[in-house]
DNA sequence: GCCACGGCGGCAACGGGTTGCCATGTATTG
DNA sequence: CAATACATGGCAACCCGTTGCCGCCGTGGC
C-alpha cells in the first residue's frame, strides 16, 4: 500500500481536483455536470484524478446555484400503521431510481407536528408527497404554492392527487356480501376527519341503492384494534350479519370482540376489512378485505411529483385513481338463515372465551 | 388584507430582511444564529421584520460554512418489516426534538443498495444510524471514519453500538419453558448472516448449560412466515415440545404449519418468538415472545449519535445494552407428559386443517 | 490570404448565510 | 479626566460548485 494510510483530512473539492489535473475548477465542474461541454480526453483525465482523490460532488453547494437538492419529502400520518410500509418503499424506490433521496416525515397523527416538520424541511426539498395528510385543504394548498406537492389518498382541489378506487372496492365488497345472501350491511366508521372514511361510506350508500342492500353506519371509532373491539360491543345492541369495517385493524378488533362474546365469525357475522395488511392474513379467521396497491400508490405519487419537479405542469384535474381488488379469505360466509338459533359450538364458546388473552399487551 | 395577495416571487433572504430592518446582513444572520451577539432590541426588530416577510433561514447555505446540515440518516434493512416502525419513530422523535431532520434509507435487504444509498447521502448528513446493517464490518468502519455512525442491533468493534439484551431475553425464555417442564428446546434459526441470530443461539447454548436444558438448532430459514412454515415441516421429522424461534414472523409460520399438520400449539408444542411485533398479539394462539424496546432502540441510538455530532467522543467500548422482557401469551404451556398419545381434539384437526387458508395471499 | 465559426477552457460573479476582525460608541475604572 | 473594557454593528472573505461570457486557437470556406 502506498501512503494512503491516513484518510484525507478535509473534503476533496473541485479545486483539489483542478490543481491535480492542471485545469481550472470550472472545467472540473463541467466535466461532471456537462460532459459534452469539455474535451472528452480532458474529461476522462479529470474523472481519473477525481477517482484517485476520492472526490464526490456535493449536492449542497450545487443546490445553492441550481436550487435543486434532488431530495423529496414523504410525509405519512403514522409510521406505526403498516399501511405505510408499502407506500414508503414504493416512493423510495421510485425516487432512488431517478437518483433522488427521500426524507421521511412521520406526522404522528398530528396536524401540528406535520405542519411544523414540513415548514422546517420545505426549503431543503424539491417537492413533497403528502400521504394521508391531516392538514386542512387550505394549508395543503398553501404549501403547494411554494413547492410541487402531490397528495395521496385524499382529493384536494387544485392540487395533484393520487387515490385508490374506493368506490369500486366498496362495491366489490358489497357484491360479495350480496352474493352470500346478506341483504343488510353495517359500516363501522373510522375517524370522521379521514377522507377515505367519508368516501367509503358514501360509496356504500350508493352501492346499497343499486344492489338493493340496506346499509347503516355505526361509529365513528378509532381506526385501531381497540376501536374495533368497542364497535363489537355496540354491535351487540343491534346485531348485524354483515359488516364492512373502515380498515383491517378495526376488522380484526371486531373479530376479536365478537369471538369473545361468543359470536361466530363468519358463521354468525361476516366481516370485510380494508387495506389487506399483513395482519389480515394472520388473524383467525383470515380476513376478507379490499386490497390497496400500496407500493403502486407510493410509486405513482412519487413519479408524478418527479415529473412536476422536472417542469411538467402537474395535472390538477381529476385525481389519478389506482385499482383495488377484493381478497376473499374466511371471515365472510353465506348468511345463516336460522341466525339466532344457537348452534352447538356456540354453547362451547364461553369456556373458550374465558381462556382468551386479556386486553393484550404490546 | 393588505397587498399580500400574491405570494413572494423569490425566496426571502437575509439581504431582504437586512434592507427592511435597516441593518447589515451579518447582523440579521447573527440575530438568528447568535442572538447574544446582538442588541436584544435590534434582534427583536429583525425577528419581526423576518416574520412579516416570511423569512426562514435555509439550512443549505448555512451548511456551506458550518458543514452542519442538521440532518441525520437512518438506514434500515427492510421497511416492510414491522420491527422498524418503532425504531423509526423513536429516531424521528428524538431527532426532531433537537431540530434535526431524518433521512430514511431502506436498504431493501441488499448490501449493495445500502452501500450505494449511503454513499450518495453521506455528504448531506451529519451522522448515520445503521439499524441492522447488512454491510460488512469493514464497510461500516469505513463509513464511521468519515461521519459519526451508531450501529443498532449489532456489535461492531471500534464503532458505537446499541443492542438489546439478547442473552437475557433468551435466558428468560428458557427459564419460562423450563418452569413449564420442558427439558429440551429447539432453536429455529434465522439468517446465518444476521448478528442477532448468532448471539441468540449462543445465548441459548449458555442458558441450556446453566438450566440443564438440552438445546439443538435447526435451520437456517428465511426470517419470514414462509420460513417458519418450512421449519414446521422439518420439525415433523424430529419433533420437539418447545421451540424458540428467531423472530415473531417465523414463530407465526411455525404455529400455522404445525396447526395445519394437526399438531396443537401449545398443547403439543410450546413456541416462543422474538420481537413482540403487533402480529404476535393477533395470531391464534397469542404468541409468547421476547419483547424488544423498539422505540427506545431508535431513540437511544439517535441520542447517542447527536451527542457525537455535537463533539462527544462516542464511546466505542462495550455496546449500550437495552433491556428486554418476556411477554407471556398462549403459545406456551406445561409440557404434556403423555405427549404422543393423541387427545380427542387432535383427531378433529384434519377436518379443520382442510378449511384453513391456502398458502396465503399478500 | 482573410474571415467566420466552432470547440474548448478560463475568469469571475453568483447563491445565501457565517464569521474573523475592526470601528465606533458607551460604560467602567483608576 | 484619561485610559481601558465592553457592547454592538459593519466589512469582507469564505464555503464550493455553477454558469454567462469572453478569448484563444485551429479548421474550413471563399
Amino acid at each position: 500500500m502506498p501512503d494512503h494510510t491516513r484518510p484525507p483530512e478535509k473534503r476533496v473539492t473541485i479545486y483539489d481536483v483542478a490543481v491535480e489535473a492542471d485545469v481550472s475548477p470550472s472545467t472540473v465542474s463541467r466535466a461532471f455536470s456537462r460532459p459534452s461541454r469539455v474535451n472528452s480526453e480532458t474529461a476522462e483525465r479529470i474523472r481519473q484524478v477525481a477517482e484517485r482523490l476520492g472526490y464526490r460532488t456535493s449536492p449542497l453547494p450545487r443546490a445553492l446555484t441550481t436550487s435543486r437538492t434532488r431530495m423529496i419529502a414523504l410525509v405519512i400520518a403514522d409510521i406505526t400503521n403498516p399501511v405505510y410500509a408499502g407506500i414508503v418503499r414504493g416512493a423510495q424506490e421510485t425516487a432512488m431510481h431517478d437518483e433522488y433521496t427521500t426524507v421521511l416525515i412521520d406526522a404522528q397523527e398530528s396536524d401540528r407536528v406535520e405542519r411544523a416538520a414540513i415548514e422546517r424541511t420545505m426549503s431543503t426539498v424539491d417537492g413533497i408527497v403528502l400521504a394521508s395528510s391531516r392538514m386542512s385543504d387550505s394549508a395543503i394548498r398553501m404549501f403547494a404554492k411554494q413547492r410541487p406537492v402531490v397528495v395521496l389518498n385524499r382529493a384536494v382541489a387544485d392540487v395533484p392527487c393520487v387515490v385508490t378506487d374506493n368506490p369500486r372496492g366498496v362495491r366489490r365488497a358489497a357484491e360479495h356480501l350480496g352474493e352470500l345472501g346478506h341483504d343488510h350491511i353495517t359500516y363501522v366508521a373510522g375517524p370522521q376527519a379521514s377522507w377515505p372514511n367519508g368516501i367509503r361510506w358514501r360509496s356504500l350508500l350508493e352501492a346499497g341503492m343499486e344492489l338493493e342492500i340496506k346499509v347503516r353506519q355505526i361509529g365513528p371509532f378509532s381506526p385501531t384494534i381497540e376501536g374495533g373491539e368497542r364497535a363489537a360491543e355496540e354491535l351487540r345492541a343491534r346485531p348485524a350479519t354483515a359488516v364492512l369495517a373502515f380498515n383491517d385493524q378495526m376488522a380484526i378488533g371486531l373479530i376479536r370482540g365478537l369471538t369473545r362474546m361468543g359470536v361466530d365469525v363468519p358463521g354468525d357475522v361476516s366481516i370485510v376489512g380494508f387495506d389487506n395488511t399483513l395482519a389480515a392474513d394472520i388473524v383467525t379467521p383470515g380476513l376478507t378485505t379490499v386490497a390497496a396497491p400500496f407500493y403502486a400508490e407510493g410509486s405513482a405519487a412519487t413519479r408524478h411529483l418527479l415529473t412536476m419537479i422536472e417542469g411538467a405542469p402537474g395535472h390538477t384535474g381529476r385525481p389519478m385513481v389506482l385499482p383495488v381488488r377484493l381478497v376473499v379469505r374466511h371471515s365472510t360466509a353465506a348468511r345463516d338463515r336460522k341466525a339466532g338459533r344457537p348452534r352447538p359450538w356456540v354453547r362451547q364458546r364461553p369456556a373458550l372465551a374465558a381462556s382468551l388473552p386479556p386486553p393484550s399487551e404490546q
